[in-house]
DNA sequence: CCGACAACCTGTGAGC
DNA sequence: TGCTCACAGGTTGTCG
C-alpha cells in the first residue's frame, strides 16, 4: 500500500491526535510481522507519553517517554499491505488488525497488515542510529536531495535506473509507483542504465521526483485497493498516474500505447515515444 | 561494492 | 463453482 506520500499522509492525519497524549496501553495480537514484535513493548508502552510523530523514509517514529521516564522510539513501517489509522477503542478488530495503541482520549491507533511485511519495534537511545535507519538514504522533500546527489550516487551503478531510484539507500521513499510516475515526468525510459544518465537529466530527474510525491502528499496519497488515510478518507493521487497500471492504454501526452515490463520482480510502466534512453 | 534473485505472507483477479 | 497461477504499494539476506 504505502510509499512516501502515504505514509507521510498517515503522520499528518495522526500527529495532532497523539501528539502530547498518554497512551493507557499497547495490544499486540499477532507478534508476527518481518521481525517479531519484541516482548515487553506493552510494558513500555503503558503510560507513556508520546511527544512527537516522525517520518524518516516510509518509517514512522513515535518519540515516546515511558512511565518510568526512559525515552524510546516507537518504530512503525506498514509494508506492502499495512494501514494506520485512528478508531474508537471499542471497535472490535478484525482479522488482520495486529496492533492497537490505546490512548487516554479512548481512541486507538489500529495497525491492520494482511501480508505481516509490516515492523513494529521499540528502539532506545537515537532511533536514526538503528541499523534500519542509519542506512536510509537522503530524504527526497528536504535538501539533502538534489540532482547532484542523484547524480553522485549513481556513477557506479550499471543497472537500470528505476532500479537505483527504487533502491532506499540512494533515495529514501521512493517505491514502485512513484518510480514510474517521475521517470515519465522526466523523460527518462527506465531501463537506462543508470550511470548513463547525465548530470542534466538527474537534475530533472531529482525535480520530478520531488515534484511527484509533494503532489501526492498535498493530494492524500494514492488508494488502490483498500488504502485509505488516517482519518478514514481515500487519497486521489491516483487519477493522476501517468503511467502507473496503464499498459496498453494510451499515453497522455502523445497517445502512443503505454508499455509495460518487468524490472527486479516489479512491473514499470513507460511511453515509448515520451521516454528516451 | 554491485547485481540478480529468493524470501517473508495473504488476498485478489484472470484464465481454464 | 472451483482450481491454479501470477501478481500486488517493501525490504532484507544470500550468493556469485
Amino acid at each position: 500500500m504505502p510509499e512516501l506520500p502515504e505514509v507521510e499522509t498517515t503522520r499528518r492525519g495522526l500527529a495532532p491526535l497523539v501528539e502530547q497524549r498518554r497512551i493507557l496501553r499497547a495490544v499486540v495480537r499477532h507478534r508476527g510481522l518481518r521481525q517479531p514484535v519484541p516482548h515487553g513493548l506493552e510494558r513500555r508502552l503503558a503510560g507513556a507519553h508520546v511527544r512527537a510523530l516522525s517520518r524518516r523514509g516510509k518509517y514512522l517514529l513515535f518519540d515516546c517517554e515511558t512511565a518510568d521516564r526512559e525515552a524510546g522510539t516507537l518504530l512503525v513501517h506498514l509494508g506492502m499491505s499495512g494501514r494506520l489509522w485512528l478508531v474508537d477503542a471499542r471497535i472490535p478488530p478484525e482479522k488482520h488488525d495486529h496492533f492497537d495503541l490505546v490512548f487516554d482520549s479512548g481512541r486507538a491507533i489500529r495497525l491492520r497488515d494482511p501480508r505481516r511485511f509490516g515492523l513494529v519495534l521499540w528502539l532506545k537511545g537515537d532511533p536514526l542510529a538503528h541499523p534500519l535507519l542509519a542506512s536510509i538514504g537522503p530524504e527526497p522533500l528536504t535538501a539533502d536531495f538534489d540532482g547532484a546527489v542523484l547524480h553522485r550516487a549513481t556513477r557506479s551503478r550499471g543497472a537500470a535506473i528505476k532500479l537505483a531510484i527504487m533502491d532506499g539507500h540512494v533515495v529514501a521513499g521512493v517505491g514502485n509507483i512513484y518510480a514510474n510516475e517521475a521517470l515519465f515526468r522526466a523523460g527518462i525510459d527506465p531501463r537506462t542504465p543508470a550511470q548513463r544518465v547525465s548530470r542534466a537529466r538527474c537534475d530533472a530527474l531529482a525535480r520530478e521526483i520531488r515534484a511527484v510525491l509533494g503532489e501526492a502528499i498535498e493530494a492524500g496519497g494514492s488508494s488502490l485497493r483498500d488504502y485509505v488515510g488516517s482519518d478514514g478518507m481515500a487519497g486521489h493521487f491516483q487519477n493522476r498516474f501517468f503511467v502507473y497500471g496503464r499498459g496498453g492504454e494510451p499515453c497522455m501526452r502523445c497517445g502512443t500505447a503505454i508499455r509495460e515490463l518487468r524490472q527486479g520482480q516489479r512491473a514499470s510502466c513507460y511511453c515509448p515515444r515520451c521516454q528516451k534512453r
